[in-house]
DNA sequence: CATGAATGAGATTTCATTCAT
DNA sequence: TATGAATGAAATCTCATTCAT
């Protein structure tokens, strides 16, 4: 009973995550979403007041599941750099399984306060997932740290989502890359005399 | 006459800056891009084929700008450290300056194949533009490197869209945390026992 | 058994009564009806076949109790004047009894024949009544008079509707009013020279 | 130039009035008004801001110019009996003049507090110029005679609405004797002993 | 008899774009 | 060139009604 009911929720979320993920907030109607999620247009207003909510819906159920594995793995972990490999892991992967999903990832309405509310907060868990690591670590500056790694990550994953033919090995291999720059810094690699370098 | 006519474009042009960077695609409305640029309606279409296309040519201009600034930047300066400060201020400052027009920056239509191009031709330009420094000093990964860089300077500026008490000597410190946390590495500042870091 | 059903059928017209009475017809959800009475949407078409016909219900078994209690009360009576007392008192109590539920009397579906007959009929049968009581007093034109002392009436009841602190005793002065006027004229109240008045 | 715009504006309100009143607001579409004013559907929205402002400016148009009429009349008549036989043709013939276009007259939305407000107006300015009449001829109770005498004429008038074939000489008939009857009363015509008739 | 989840027709409204002036 | 009134396609959302349970 619960779990029948529970389904139709569950189907109008996954046809909404892979449609608004795909294509985007505006450019995905609700009737794709009905169509998708073989019922008629009118349901999903059942579930969800209105499109907007639906948006929230689909991204916070996504942001929390993320969360969630991180936590999970993290849990499993007890040394430092351990930790630090299994964030790049976990961001880089967890799009690389999603990649179908988010070619685009999201594009939402800009003007809704709640989700512009909802987004900041999750980028704030996250970064304070990482702070937690780092503190741990003895860090000085946990979250500007914390901010950093989270972007090479970011921008290491794009690649995922433009190139077809990104495998699950070069997700692995800019995971390592990523917890190695991170805690090594780029001097090793680059021809940089000491006197020059800025204070660490 | 061309200068006349000169100026009504870019006059459109820094109307849809305004509008499109404050409030995305598709809540600017061809009508107040009208307005805000001081001209009729219809007269925008004499300059762009449409809407997607004046969100093209502005996020053009916007992009060029920032290229041709950083290689400008980066020609006046001549030694590795230096040039990666550069691109750390350069990146940071182009927002902080430009925080009242991008405070939630572009939200592009998904489905514009050109813009999509665009974007990705954009960010690979910039993506050489650093590598080419590091090359120059030695990388060994310089793409990778490129993009781990630009990703923690695009998170670092996150805050300069979100917290409206930013400051320029904020960017500043960051600006500067950047360029040291990428040339060496977390390691300094964190607790971690030599046999267990990874190899560099 | 009887009993049970009636009792379901009583608790739709009562729910119906007060939601189509303060809000209308349109603004009067059939969900709103089915809450209101404590039974699911569904019951509802059980007992009407539609919402039309639950309006009509409504209406007839509000205008057949007018009716009835009008006609009940003149019954009492038999003397002219206290009969067009009753008749005047009759009018503006009853709706001052219900102005909890009448505050913007009914607004009805414009296209349903049905209804437009029914009422007809319904403002007939009341011509009727007060026409009989004229008839009885050797009016000449009695269903003229009849419609103007109602018209008289019922627009001495508007204030009920409006003004949330009138009174019964505002109520009582009213019906009075009505009753002198109409068999009085304005004449005594008014400076009309005997050259000027009208042939009565 | 003014005429031309004035014109389309004028169009929509024409339609709309056609159409609002008789078939009122809910059974009345918006693209019906379009297609009778022949024009498209998007067009209503230059002139109008959304349905329920073209109904109040529909609303407003008509009632405005009733009483500009009535005042008109009133100012061209200077005895009061005149004065009252004014009101009553006034009234009757407003509706006959225009018995196509509010058969069934106006059914508003209910829960519009601006239109019930501008309703309550118009009622209270109609009132107050009757009420001025009857001040001048010396009235006791200005108010309710008022009201009773615009309540008489508003029933004598429905049977234009319900009978096709009411006639002028029968709103004329009415007119006269909704006169008659409010100055002199029903008594004459009435077998009413002396003393049961109440104190007038 | 009773339920209430599901349906889907249909209405209002927006806004990019056109084109006669 | 420049205008801005007019267009009409298209999208969201509502709610009376049905029907399997």
């Amino acid at each position: 009973m619960g779990s029948a009911s529970n389904d139709k929720h569950t189907s109008i979320l996954d046809a909404a995550y892979g449609l608004f993920g795909s294509a985007g907030f505006y450019e995905t109607k609700m009737s794709q979403v009905a169509e998708q999620a073989g019922i008629a247009k009118g349901t999903i207003y059942l579930y969800f007041k209105n499109k907007e909510e639906l948006f929230m819906a689909v991204t916070q159920r996504d942001c929390e599941g993320f969360l969630k594995q991180l936590e999970e793995k993290l849990g499993a972990e007890n040394n430092l750099n351990g930790k630090l490999a299994v964030i790049a892991d976990h961001h880089l992967f967890y799009y690389y399984d999603r990649k179908q999903h988010t070619k685009l990832f999201f594009r939402a309405p800009n003007n809704n306060p709640e989700l512009v509310a909802y987004m900041t907060q999750f980028i704030e868990q996250y970064t304070q997932a990482v702070m937690k690591v780092l503190l741990e670590g003895g860090a000085t500056e946990p979250e500007l740290m914390a901010q950093s790694y989270i972007g090479m990550l970011d921008r290491l994953k794009m690649d995922i989502l433009f190139h077809p033919d990104f495998t699950a090995d070069d997700a692995r291999k800019r995971s390592l890359f990523a917890a190695g720059l991170f805690i090594n810094g780029a001097m090793n690699a680059l021809h940089i005399p000491e006197a020059e370098a800025p204070p660490s």
